[in-house]
DNA sequence: TGCGTCAAGATTTTAGAAAATATAGATTCG
DNA sequence: CGAATCTATATTTTCTAAAATCTTGACGCA
């Protein structure tokens, strides 16, 4: 009966567990495709099948984990297609949350921001793990759009956002991270200068970015993602 | 013992729970803001916690109920932000969602939202319930952005659409259906003739009216909404 | 050899009860 | 009399174990 293996419960041993499990889903440790077995978790987590099972219904709610009825839970498979439909999402949607961020901006935002942005420079102008500058884009996109005043909003580009990250991490792992780094930069100049035409098209600059250098690992063989089903 | 209360479960006694608090949620049964007690619903359905609490995640994912840590569940209450931000939402996603479908338009399609009008036509100009009125919009709306081809797509508008359901219920419970009935022939007519701006008017008009209606009823006292708390 | 059937094992799913946590009411102290 | 504390109760949350379901591989038959 260890208490808890590591780290503190945030509240619920079901959301401890969600926590966890998001975290190992987008830093890759668990893989696209990867069989999520009760048995292999629940001994994993010290944790009984009830949170477990609790925890991976709210995952698969976000499209992180695909359960199928009575075959259990798969981490959802990386696909070109998913790629490309979360990156269409985030250019309709994500253009028109950071307008309302930025028409609503105040000094609480740009000092949020300031930090988001100093601590993603931190990580990415150096060579740090993918997951670890992940995290980092993460923070800095979610603090940008949270000013928008839409929760409804804000969940809809917590979730795009987080499952764009996983094709994220997979390119950084076979690309230098330059370019994404740049988008970035002018992405938070142009929010805290309030030009919102520079911060769309950065915006948009990294989702084609992200979506073309996925295409390109595909093509090449590194990076593997589902076979398309039509049948 | 009872096998199953009533109604076929559809696998899982986990699925056929969600569906049960999904239909009763949507058709205004449960009232937003009720609190969802366990041992009722356990009762109630016949199950025992383990499935109903996975359905709760599920459905507390989607939006329909909110689940506070330690202190239980209780369906979402309405408020008049929350139904601005959702038609918001609705404004900037539908319409592409719609044209993509359009573009994509097969006879497939064409016979599908055929049939899906003929069953809203049918419902809507009867002087049915307001619950059952509602499932054939979803029904018809669904249908219509379902050639959309981006799955994802599809999981947000399905979202969208059945939040913003419960407002519509609402609305309808105090208004005549009549302008709602006309944007959705019109906007069934555009999507047929292929006229991708007059469906995007159309829905437009139909979101529109939705969140006056709402405001007006709230003004009038028909409608409780949560108060905004903001600390 | 190829295909359908059937057992054995693995896995998911559910139940029922116990543990942990919050809530409300009564009590005591200042 | 008011505030804080404590106790009893209600409720959520979790665990253990059992039931239901699926998967795998072998066997028999055409």
């Amino acid at each position: 009966m260890p208490d808890i293996a590591i780290g503190r419960p945030p509240l619920t041993r079901s959301e401890w567990v969600d926590r966890q499990l998001r975290e190992a889903i987008l830093s890759g440790e668990l893989k696209p495709g990867e069989r999520l077995l009760t048995a292999a978790l629940t001994e994993r987590f010290s944790v009984s099948p009830s949170p477990l099972r609790e925890a991976l219904a709210r995952l698969s709610g976000e499209g992180l984990v695909s359960v199928s009825p009575q075959r259990g839970a798969r981490v959802t498979p990386l696909s070109l297609r998913a790629c490309r439909e979360l990156h269409e999402l985030l250019s309709v949607n994500a253009p028109y949350a950071l307008e309302l961020a930025i028409a609503a901006r105040g000094t609480e935002w740009e000092t949020a921001v300031g930090e988001a942005a100093t601590a993603f420079e931190e990580v990415w102008s150096s060579p740090a793990a993918p997951p670890d500058a992940e995290r980092a884009f993460v923070r800095l996109h979610l603090t940008l759009v949270s000013a928008c005043g839409s929760s409804w909003m804000l969940r809809i580009m917590r979730t795009l956002i987080e499952n764009s990250g996983r094709y994220r991490v997979a390119c950084l792992e076979h690309t230098t991270k330059e370019p994404f780094a740049a988008d970035q930069r002018e992405l938070v100049r142009a929010c805290l200068s309030g030009d919102a035409a520079g911060a769309r098209a950065a915006q948009l600059a990294t989702y084609a970015r992200t979506v073309t250098v996925t295409e390109q690992l595909v093509e090449r063989g590194l990076l593997e993602v589902e076979e398309a089903s039509d049948g």
